[in-house]
DNA sequence: TTGTATTTATATCATCATGATATATATTGT
DNA sequence: ACAATATATATCATGATGATATAAATACAA
């Protein structure tokens, strides 16, 4: 999926603006399935509006941009159906956390155990963001089965790093420096 | 991680070439981390040469182009230690079955369950590999930890899929449509 | 045996994405 | 009162992606 096409889908859910749509794969119903920046989005939409697959209407601010929400066009939607009909892509995965633990003989334990402790950390916040989440039994059924498959993929990167972390931490031949404070 | 880096990560484990490297991303020891293509590895390899981060030797062959054997230098591997010392970026997902997903309501049950069939189908094939990688006790720590984790993974998105594909299923507000073979 | 698919191997290229940077104010929190 | 965050768009150099080209050996099925 390309980003022209990550909006429109996000227009599907009602006008927006470029910011807007950044929030939804932030926060919003979108998060989880990857994120996208100003630098794709604003250039995404431009082609979308040359090719009339959106159309858009200014509003003006007082000390900002003109916010600028686009709305999905009938030829947008069909283009979007399209896209949903081609075939899927593999998920892609980057994680430079893992690539760092292939290296764990190569730093320090005490570099280990921040570096572990602050991917813990990054975990449980999304894990209780998406435990209240849960509760609200008010949206689509597709956006609380993609909420649960998160907060499953969640629980088990956290409960596999808490039950084998020392695993690693063993695996460090490198000794702690004696540095004084 | 740039390029670059992924690189000289893979040659601490031996001298490679362009092609082994990527192998190592896919099958081998890097597997499940990320994957890089070759129009990233080659110019990355391009410029590690120029900085003296790596030597190559060419092996001439018959009816093939010279292979290309990368080795770390001194100076590579100091330049990797220093690329593990900065901060570690957040893991990255891009996930276009979910992004479908969320569409469920667009797309006819058929379709739906051939998206969710595929999945499954792929899952089971990594966790299948993964289960035989895990007897032999011969790896180093990091690379047990790894393969745990991205089992432990590959398990929990299996598992939660083959339990709740009947929500996403149920979504689904587009009829069949009566197509004769 | 013959044809097809896969594996080995490097290289290039247009297009797309990334992440940083610029700009400017309102609002929220300490 | 001050700092940080949220709102809002836009651009740009750099880097990554995926397709394509080339070429033969090997493995496998019909």
């Amino acid at each position: 999926m390309d980003t022209k096409t990550l909006c429109l889908g996000v227009l599907t859910h009602g006008d927006a603006s470029g910011y807007e749509i950044k929030k939804a794969f932030e926060d919003g119903p979108f998060g989880h399935i990857q994120e996208i920046g100003f630098g794709s989005i604003y250039p995404a939409l431009a082609k979308l509006l040359k090719d009339n697959l959106v159309t858009v209407t200014k509003y003006t601010q007082e000390g900002r941009p003109d916010k600028k929400v686009y709305r999905l066009t009938a030829t947008g939607r069909l283009f979007l159906l399209d896209a949903l009909d081609e075939p899927t892509e593999p998920d892609k995965v980057r994680s430079d956390v893992l690539f760092r633990m292939m290296f764990a003989h190569l730093l320090s334990p005490s570099a280990l155990e921040a570096m572990i402790s602050e991917r813990m950390a990054v975990l449980n916040t999304a894990i209780e963001r998406l435990e209240q989440c849960a509760d609200d039994g008010l949206a689509p059924a597709s956006e609380v089965f993609i909420n649960g498959y998160a907060l499953a993929i969640y629980r088990a990167m956290a409960d596999y790093i808490e039950e084998h972390r020392y695993q690693l931490v063993g695996a460090s031949l490198v000794p702690e420096r004696a540095v004084a404070e």
